[in-house]
DNA sequence: CTTTCTTGGCTAACGCTGTTAGCCTAGGCG
DNA sequence: CGCCTAGGCTAACAGCGTTAGCCAAGAAAG
């Protein structure tokens, strides 16, 4: 194992735990044993330590991604899937989606590789950004503690997803852009 | 006008030209005309200044959604409202909608006010949770430029206020909760 | 009219951030 | 054996939010 690979290992563990803004330079440093400046020795910068860490959760979102797609409702369990792994990996899910994403750092066809799983259950791009926004949505607002304590997250999704899943068998494939 | 709405008035021209992390109390001191130390005997820290703006963003979706929601097609109306606003906000709305609401600083009932419109067309809190996860989720995919260059966002809206609006005519009122 | 006190500016500085420059040492290799 | 590179280090810089402490102008009180 690389040693870049060792610091993003440290790197995603100290994210998962304390959150983004205790993300910084000497932190990492100091867990995996050496001073910050030693960190640009196999990492150029911070921005690029990041974008190893958003590879990593899309890569483990599309095998999630994956298997839910595989279920009997598929787009249920997309949902569920999406909305779980968010709730599982709140840091990591906030450093993904705050922002632009990286692309130019990103190992290639790691984004279209979470994004296949929906594409494939919602049959048309339309169809699947809209579901991806409404999915984004929920869990954005939930993470933020948007909602206000005690709300029924759960019956939002539900009705998001009967939305969806009645216009899937009333009007399926009708746009194919 | 007190010198506090001046500051705030600066900081929010600042905040929609530049950006959020050009937001820094020494670029709204000079602005301002004064050096960012003397800042501090007008607004008590950054983010009670933030949440001076986030107020005011509130306050001004809450006329816009309110407007659009007496129009003839309410539910499209108010998408469309909540869509353009974001547009011609980026910057504060991203203030806005990153992190949690700062409610400790926020005057009583402007959240409320930006949310009722939204309540009231829909029609129940579920409804209106689910609708307001997809606005915010696809308007924060488009700012953050999560889709890719050149995607058909409008379809995705149309795509997603159909799903709605056919549950409005199919089930209305079913869940009251 | 004078004295006192509050308001609102200032400079200097602290601890934090990401990052760069430059040094040094251990180990592989011709 | 000598050299060169990989990978550590310290010192430092600019910029961040923020605090301490100083000082002048003007209001307020006797």
């Amino acid at each position: 194992m690389s040693r870049r690979d060792q610091i993003l290992d440290v790197a995603l563990e100290l994210l998962e735990r304390d959150g983004v803004e205790s993300l910084t330079m000497r932190s990492i440093a100091e867990a995996v044993g050496m001073r910050a400046p030693s960190l640009y020795k196999h990492v150029p910068d911070k921005r690029s330590l990041e974008a190893g860490l958003i590879a990593r959760g899309l890569a483990a979102q599309a095998g999630v991604f994956e298997r839910a797609a595989r279920k009997r409702s598929p787009l249920a369990a997309l949902a569920q899937a999406y909305r779980g792994w968010a709730r599982e990996h709140p840091h990591l899910y906030r450093l993904m989606t705050d922002g632009p994403l990286p692309r130019d750092l990103l190992p290639p066809g790691v984004e279209a590789a979470a994004a296949a799983p929906l594409l494939a259950v919602t049959g048309n791009v339309g169809r699947a950004r809209a579901l991806w926004g409404l999915a984004h949505g929920l869990v954005s607002l939930e993470l933020a503690g948007r909602f206000p304590p005690g709300a029924d997250v759960d019956a939002a999704w539900r009705v998001g997803i009967a939305a969806f899943a009645a216009t899937t068998t009333g009007s399926r494939s009708r746009s194919t852009s």
